[in-house]
RNA sequence: GCGCACGUGGCGGAAUCGGUAGACGCACGAGACUUAAAAUCUUGCGCUUUCGGGCGUGCCGGUUCGAGUCCGGCCGUGCGCACCA
């Protein structure tokens, strides 16, 4: 039994030293062999790396090594996202460049890459927010914005009052900014928006194919893009003094349409704002409501609220029916056309609405079980049964229903065209990419009077960040440098002013993975050749929380740089894996400040554990398991556990135990677990390697058919389960094995002598 | 409110197709080695038992020769969406 105890300290820069020097991890793009592309997301270069990365790389590098032990041409990089407000906040806190920043923390973290041990090719090293990078995202911006996938225009925008910018609608969680947390308002302002929703239909329909991808990524994206179909169905209005004779409305419901009972339009609606002209109560109704919609959870708690114009809209089928028209707090301006029918039987929103504002509540669908005089009571009847009281719809369920009369008004004229026409309408808003900061990619455009948004000459490339801008106070720093926005128009010459937004940094990672596959290229962002033989990403890992934003985004990138001939590469990401967090125990002293766990002693077990701090007998209170994060203090920093441990123990207990896509409990004692195994397996090795140095062992003996089968079933029990990328099932093989080998190896001990 | 996922020992978890429930690890108990401790090794470890066995995968019911696994209904936890007409 040997006694010597393996060094990580020593072992593991010697071999580092060895990798990179001879180069190993580098992948060459003319490599003949078959090749498997491997990407785990890349982080924000924030300060130091925490133990979500750790364990999101470890995985990553998994695979990466054994598809290269299986004989693939590995691709296997890592980069830096490195725009980001971050960088600029620390600007203003401290007074550092956000460039200098953000390289500092790139150098320590790639140290810190480094001493994990990672098979990454560092030859193709990138970072977004250098010239060589966003100057190829500015050409890709112009090409979008020839081929149409660009707009700039005025809208209801999310502005985040504490970040000082506005945010794309997948960056608002809970009526939140998903960064500052600050409560989100709504602003009308001119901004620049990526037209994501041209392609719609294809996001949606292709997640069938992402057979990769966990299916709740796949549902999450789906009711993001909410597909629905209706009919746009147009009412003729009576005669009013607004000379007004029509009103649009889509609706998803129009088997209910005998059970109309009012209209409702939105306070922005063009037939509100002209009925408010002539009304002074209905403007201050309209005021009210803009004003309420200024915070998005406002909107979620308010009570739905009406106002009647006086106006009336007649029923498409009957023209001795109307309907009121209101004007309704609940109706959003930018889903359908911003006006409804109310249908109080049979939608929950309508019900409220009618039986708050007195209006008819009329059966139109009864339940398959109900008697003929079913009648709606207290709740609105929503589920799927009977028409009734509709004449010709009678006796058909409603989707029949749907069908008969979206034909019988497609038939039906109003003035001189058909009154209704199918259309499919998606919940997806296009992606708003302005933000009014400075550390991001600058927006290539020129505004000139004369000849309008300009973009930015391919030539006249990169549009450089000035070095010199003042971050003393809030603001966007582009917007108040002295000479920066001041440019001729590239189209006419004269005097223009310079776009001063800034792209979201969504952007920069939204085709990151595809320049990772000709990094070195100096003339266009991509060779589409290169791209189309890396692309898609085979396997790629990275959190959940990515699950709409990035992904959705990458996505559509894809598709557009299809279209403007970037790449043929339609989707992405091929494999698509979703790890769990990393979590750990919260520690609070007497006077209720969070502590680290580095400063905390735990005695007993169980229920009788006790916490106290470090070098003191002060208590600790010990608190929930929580994500570890800087503000609950419950980190643990990577960098002690591996200059303590070693790479292999920190990525060893990474993998044990919890399945990738859960979370995992950081425990001290399952590191010092992890530490063991990787001793005993230095032991069992040294002793595997004396004994057939010294001894005659026999290849055929029982002992050897015994390892041989034991090896055997742990290959390929560790081959399936990678596969799988249940890691923690391969460390149980691996276990398994380690107990065999001990197993023989003691047995053989007593006597020396195979027996 | 709507949608989705998940409930297995003291703990993390395993059981790939409906076929020996609890692999593997952690913690714990006993023993060996040691002056002692650490480390290491051996061994035990779902509950219960009259030692034959009985019970057991959140709860209730169903399908099946057979259910942790499939179906229906509850309860609980987590996540996502949330006036989308």
């Amino acid at each position: 039994m040997s006694t010597e105890r393996y060094n990580a300290r020593t072992a593991e820069p010697k071999w580092r030293g060895i990798w990179d020097e001879k180069r190993i991890f580098e992948t060459r793009n003319d490599d003949p062999r078959e090749r498997y592309y491997v990407l785990e997301m890349f982080p924000y270069p924030s300060g130091r790396i925490h133990m979500g990365h750790v364990r999101n790389y470890t995985m990553g590098d998994v695979v990466a090594r054994y598809k290269r032990a299986k004989g693939f041409n590995v691709l296997h990089p890592m980069g830096w996202d490195a725009f980001g407000l971050p960088a600029e906040n620390a600007a203003m806190a401290s007074k550092v460049h956000p460039k200098e920043w953000t390289y500092k923390n790139i150098e320590t973290m790639k140290g810190q890459l480094k001493s994990m041990g990672l098979s990454l090719d560092w030859s193709r090293e990138l970072a977004t927010c250098d010239p060589s990078y966003y100057r190829h995202q500015q050409r890709l911006f112009v090409d979008f914005m020839k081929a149409g996938l660009v707009e700039r225009r005025s809208a209801k925008v999310n502005w985040d009052p504490v970040d000082q910018t506005v945010l794309a609608n997948e960056q608002v969680i809970d009526g939140r900014g998903w960064r500052s947390g600050a409560l989100v308002e709504q602003r009308e302002l001119t901004q620049w928006f990526l037209k994501i929703t041209s392609f719609s239909e294809d996001l949606l329909t292709s997640l069938d194919h992402l057979d990769r991808w966990p299916d709740k990524v796949r549902l999450m994206q789906k009711n993001w893009i909410g597909r629905s179909e209706g009919l746009m169905l147009r009412w003729a209005m009576a005669p009013n003094a607004l000379g007004v004779d029509e009103l649009e409305i889509y609706t998803t419901r129009p088997d209910t349409l005998f059970g109309a009972s009012f209209m409702a339009i939105a306070p922005d609606h063009p037939l509100a704002r002209a009925a408010a002209e002539k009304d002074a109560k209905l403007a201050a109704f309209c005021d009210e409501c803009r004003r309420m919609g200024t915070s998005v959870t406002a909107v979620e708690t308010a009570e739905k609220l009406g106002y009647d114009t006086g106006l009336s809209a007649v029923h498409p089928l009957d023209p001795t029916w109307t309907v009121p028209i209101y004007v309704a707090n609940f109706i959003l301006m930018d889903y359908g056309t911003g006006a409804i029918f109310g249908c109080p039987a049979h939608d929950q929103r309508d019900f409220d609405f009618a039986t708050k504002y007195g209006l008819p509540i009329k059966t139109v669908v009864r339940p398959r079980d109900a008697g003929a005089d079913y009648m709606v009571g207290d709740t609105p009847f929503i589920d799927d049964g009977v028409m009734v009281n509709s004449l010709f719809l009678d006796g058909l369920s409603p989707d029949e229903a749907f069908d008969a009369i979206a034909t019988r008004l497609e038939q039906t004229t109003l003035h001189g065209k058909a009154a209704a026409l199918r259309k499919v309408n998606f919940r997806l808003r296009d992606w708003l990419i302005s933000r009014q900061r400075y550390w991001g990619c600058p927006i290539p455009v020129i505004h000139c009077e004369a000849c309008g948004s300009v973009p930015v000459p391919p030539a006249d490339l990169p549009v450089l960040l000035p070095d010199d801008a003042d971050f003393s106070k809030p603001g966007n720093p582009l917007d108040r440098h002295p000479s920066w926005k001041h440019v001729d128009c590239p189209s006419c010459g004269k005097p223009a002013r310079r776009e001063t937004d800034t792209m979201d940094t969504f952007v920069d990672s939204s085709w990151y993975f595809a320049r990772f596959t000709d990094p070195w290229r100096t003339d266009t962002p991509t060779d589409p050749k290169v791209v189309d033989q890396w692309l898609p990403v085979d396997q790629y890992i990275g959190g959940i929380e990515h699950a709409i934003l990035h992904l959705l985004y990458s996505r559509f990138f894809a598709r557009a740089m299809k279209l403007t001939g970037h790449g043929g590469v339609e989707e992405p990401f091929r494999g698509l894996f979703t790890q769990g967090m990393v979590v750990h125990e919260t520690y609070r002293s007497a006077d209720g400040t969070y502590v680290t766990p580095a400063e905390v002693t735990i005695t007993g077990e169980g229920e009788a554990r006790i916490a106290t701090l470090k070098g003191s007998n002060q208590p600790v209170e010990i608190g929930s398991i929580e994500k570890m994060s800087k503000s609950k203090r419950n980190v643990v920093d990577p960098d002690d556990i591996i200059d303590t441990y070693g790479a292999d123990t920190a990525r060893w207990f990474m993998l044990s135990d919890s399945p990738p896509e859960r979370d995992v409990i950081w425990t001290e004692a399952g590191v010092e677990g992890a530490s063991r195994f990787v001793q005993r397996v230095y032991r069992l090795t040294a002793d595997i390697v004396a004994r057939s140095s010294t001894q005659a062992v026999s290849h055929y003996g029982e002992e050897a058919t015994l390892l041989r089968r034991a090896a055997h079933k742990a290959l390929a029990a560790v081959e399936n389960d990678i596969e799988r990328l249940a890691f923690n099932r391969c460390v149980a093989h691996i276990y398994t094995l380690a107990n065999a080998v001990g197993r023989t190896v003691e047995g053989v001990k007593g006597d020396g002598a195979v027996p």
